[in-house]
DNA sequence: CGTGGCCCCTGATTGC
DNA sequence: TGCAATCAGGGGCCAC
């Protein structure tokens, strides 16, 4: 499933392949794809078609190409959207949405997303203020990740202590910093041997500072690693899986012994989906907030 | 306003 | 065997 790492993987490939390369073709194939674009898939096309392709960057779990009329293409892969570049010959994927065609090269930018949760859309760029970086307008409200250089931490950190919620729904919260996801949320909770259900309000700064200390290093590392995955719904741009599964110490490893301490990993339901933990390094909060 | 819950979607898996 | 229920989950949206 797409996170920070995995998105930056694939914007990486994509950089590298895409920049500096013109548009000669759109063909959406599936609304859904640009269900975000309110003029439509033909606008969406138009818009594309003959323009430059500048860069490619990312914020959290979004990532846009800029172009040379000051416009972006924004791009979120959603639960099982990939960006890939198949090598000519090879079939067509069941679930292809787009299809991006460059000058210059026989090979095509394609967008795959077998539950069509991701999606792309065109606009406008702004900055949030006095020497930000901008970033599509859309996405104004998508906080800084904790790998970018103008992370605030002291700011984040404020903010999380002045929340009344779970530690977790907090890490998950886009708009108080991006890009992570179930999976790193509960990789870095482990890391730092704090409970997914502990109050916000109850965190000391020590203890702020030390998950998001564990935040930055498990993207890090996954960073390093190429991504993760865990079946063939995510691939990189070429096509190739990452290998970070094998790092894991608690996601997906219910009743297997914690790496640390032997205890078996638990499994709850938790905000309709899986949270992992180790019941002895994270002890549960006498008063919890789910 | 902050917070939490619902819903969009497809395919693999599980249960009766 | 066959069909239905369940699960996976990011984030926009809306009610409170």
């Amino acid at each position: 499933m797409p996170e920070l790492p995995e998105v930056e993987t694939v914007r990486r490939g994509l950089s590298t392949w895409v920049a500096g390369r013109r548009i000669r073709q759109v063909h959406v194939l599936h609304e859904r794809a640009v269900r975000r674009h309110a003029a439509g898939p033909r606008d969406f096309e138009d818009r594309l078609v003959g323009r430059l392709v500048v860069a490619v960057q990312r914020r959290g779990k979004y990532l846009w190409m800029t172009l040379d009329d000051g416009q972006a293409v924004l791009a979120h892969l959603g639960m099982s959207g990939q960006l890939v570049l198949p090598a000519s010959g090879q079939p067509r994927s069941a679930h292809l949405r787009m299809v991006i065609v460059f000058d210059d090269d026989d090979r095509a930018l394609h967008f795959v997303d077998q539950r069509t949760f991701g999606g792309l859309q065109v606009g406008g760029m702004r900055a949030a203020g006095d020497g930000q970086r901008a970033v599509p307008s859309v996405i104004a409200h998508i906080a800084p990740d904790p790998l970018e250089a103008c992370f605030d931490e002291a700011a984040v950190s404020a903010r999380m202590r002045a929340r009344r919620s779970g530690l977790k729904r907090a890490l998950l919260d886009q708009s108080l910093l991006s890009g992570i996801g179930n999976i790193y949320a509960d990789e870095a909770l482990w890391r730092a041997c704090l409970h997914y259900a502990r109050p916000t309000n109850t965190l000391t700064r020590r203890e702020v500072s030390r998950v998001l200390d564990s935040v930055r290093e498990v993207l890090t590392e996954a960073v390093a690693a190429g991504g993760t995955s865990f079946d063939s719904l995510y691939v990189n741009v070429n096509g190739e899986s990452g290998w970070f599964a094998r790092d894991l110490h608690v996601y997906g490893r219910q009743g297997q012994p914690c790496t640390r301490c032997g205890s078996p990993i638990r499994r709850d339901a938790f905000m309709n989906r899986s949270s992992y933990s180790c019941p002895t390094c994270q002890r549960r909060p006498r008063r919890a907030h789910d």
